[in-house]
DNA sequence: TACATTATTAAGGAGTCCATCATTATTGAC
DNA sequence: GTCAATAATGATGGACTCCTTAATAATGTA
């Protein structure tokens, strides 16, 4: 949300100070204008001129004073996140998601759709169609009612929303997604790879809230990583941050044999943590490997970057318990400073509402006068020049 | 420089265009009002008040107008680099140099101690004293008009300017390194470690001045590495970034053994270096196996960060011609994009260079309100609060 | 010398913020 | 029920910063 502050006119310290406003607003359910005045360092006169302003813009509305207190009841004002609407798509190799969210990410409706890796082009746009009509359906928003989109996919993503490389979804490679959801939702569209997205999501509501510095790997049949750093999503000069993997040296094509080897080649993993917690030695044993070759990936990463924290999320993150201590250990061989270790706790939801806070960056920027976004009504007013 | 831009006073307003003016008049020679008023936005009335400010603080001066014009000639502004001076000092294990420079990072005088990594603490204290004297002597510049240090050594630093571990010299581990020069120099004192300080002069005004993500490798006697991201240094949680030499399969630790087994053992580089470029077989196999050894390690490095450039720097960097393709050739196996690769053209100067941004940067952030600083005369109405 | 060009100076106006004080609404004690 | 005490609201005036416009000044060229 923090862009350049160079100087100009008197309405930029407005601008300003409106978005000093707003940025309080969201941090807390109501304020007052007493309580605003002294969280933005502002008088309670200029806090009260801002308000009043943001009010008539549609970002903020008043709510029932609260009673029971001495002296004459203070109005409250809340950020009216009801204002606009966001959509966020995770598309999968097994499984298509949509997420209807307000303007604080609050879910207002999700729609899931089983899909597989071979399907055709053609059949996972069609499916992707549907489930995003589903879930606008079933929150009563109409398409021209979102604001900003955003998209998670498996692979190398450019920037302009287009598919660069992807090995594990059929027909995939060289889709242009941003122009596909522009014409199914009439908003911006910004797509990302959803291993970035998961950890851009435990960023911003997740484990990793408070840390500057993180590593998200994610971990299941595929795995790939993020990376947070100074809180904002590296993405690299290629978009390929990250992408460690591709070093035969760090072992993680060859990882997640060690657990097929156990369920006979197919990609059922579920068994084999479920024996390894049972105590069966060959399970446990494919476990640790399976550890080990991903733990050297890992120590590269935190070697190159030190960063405060790991999280590891993704489909083994549900047998956490089994992975960290082993992990950790592994680390431990290797580097410096081993990281706390930290598990997702938004299961597979974690990609998608990644996908709602790439939307969300994209509107929080129009906000401060950057990007353009559909809704001028509202958004066009405040980036009044 | 950037900071948030939280609303607030209008003198927060006329703060911002002063920092804007400045950050104007410092990328060019000298400029005329309009020419100011164009580049800031503001207008030409408003422009000629801050100006006037900004020379009453003694941060602005007035320089000849140019004649040879048609019309009315323009007075011109340029920004006061003499209004203060900054130190930058690199301890290193061989040499021991001081920088003495003006706010523009323009180098008044500087000098170099030969020293040895035996030396004992007190005795590297005594030739960092030497050497710090006979810089600022030889500039005219008096140790309290210093307004702010930055210092470079080898080892891990903390965020206190303490030494937490250094291999390469003797007794300087546990070293309170801010301190010392504190008592030396009465300003605001910043350490950090050698190579993350060559990679930050590399993108203030080295070869890496227009990347925003890069990967610097410190390639000598030692090896090391400073990563720019998002255009800003990298330090890690626990400052230790980069430092990806300290995983086995990194091989950093063995590459210069295959130079020193060409030269008998001793650390004596340049002839191992001389005999490859005249096709020396057995030299030319060292280079080539050093090169491999540390590529693996910047693959990594690259894989993890994909950065835009890759410049290397160092000792061996005088021997770039044949250090540099073969680099190439063994990242191109590795990774998915090799960076451009670039040498670096500052010879042994760059680690002091970086230390005197790192103190160019307190001076900076002092200006934009943040930090203190000792000459409070003139930064202290800046601050106006 | 007149004119075109460009910069400076001055004045008036608008927007934003702040401090202050009177006013209003509510609670709790008598 | 009346009266302090408390705390928020509303209104006024002043200060600061920026912008626009118009008049004035300095230089080169015809």
């Amino acid at each position: 949300m923090t862009e350049e502050p160079s100087g100009g006119d008197l309405s930029r310290l407005r601008q300003l100070n409106g978005l000093a406003v707003i940025r309080a607003l969201r941090d807390d359910k109501a304020l007052t204008l007493t309580e605003l005045a002294k969280r933005t360092g502002l008088s309670r006169a200029s806090t009260e001129d801002v308000a009043r302003e943001l009010i008539g813009r549609g970002w903020v509305a008043e709510v029932e004073p609260t009673a029971g207190t001495v002296g004459r009841p203070a109005r409250r004002y809340r950020f009216r996140a009801d204002a606009g609407r966001v959509l966020g798509v995770d598309i999968g190799g097994h499984t298509i998601r949509a997420l209807v969210t307000d303007l604080d990410g609050e879910v207002l409706n999700s729609a899931t759709l089983a899909v597989t890796p071979q399907l055709g082009r053609r059949q996972r746009f069609a499916a992707l169609d549907a489930c995003v009509s589903t879930a606008l359906a079933g929150a009563g928003v109409a398409s021209d009612q979102i604001w900003s989109t955003g998209v998670a996919t498996t692979g190398l993503v450019d920037g302009t929303g287009r598919v660069m490389l992807s090995d594990s979804l059929t027909e995939w490679t060289g889709v242009d997604l941003a122009a596909h959801l522009r014409r199914l939702v009439p908003a911006p569209v910004r797509v990302e790879n959803d291993s970035k997205l998961a950890a851009l999501a435990e960023s911003w509501r997740g484990v990793a809230r408070y840390a500057k510095d993180v590593v998200f790997l994610l971990a299941g049949v595929r795995t790939g990583t993020g990376l947070i750093i100074d809180g904002k999503l590296h993405r690299g000069f290629g978009n390929a941050a990250g992408e460690i993997g591709a070093l035969p040296a760090a072992g993680w094509l060859r990882a997640p044999d060690h657990l097929r080897a156990w369920s006979g080649g197919k990609d059922e993993f579920e068994d084999v943590f479920l024996a390894a917690r049972d105590g069966d030695r060959d399970a446990v044993r494919a476990v640790r490997r399976y550890t080990r070759d991903i733990a050297v990936g890992v120590s590269a990463l935190v070697l190159t970057l030190d960063p405060e924290l790991l999280v590891v999320g993704g489909g083994f993150s549900r047998s956490a318990d089994l992975v960290v201590q082993p992990l950790r250990r592994e680390l431990d061989r290797w580097c410096l400073r081993t990281p706390e270790i930290r598990v997702s706790t938004f299961g597979d939801e974690g990609v998608a509402l990644g996908a709602v806070r790439l939307a969300l960056e994209q509107v929080e920027a129009a906000l401060s006068g950057g990007a353009e976004l559909a809704s001028a009504e509202i958004f066009g007013a405040t980036g009044r020049n």
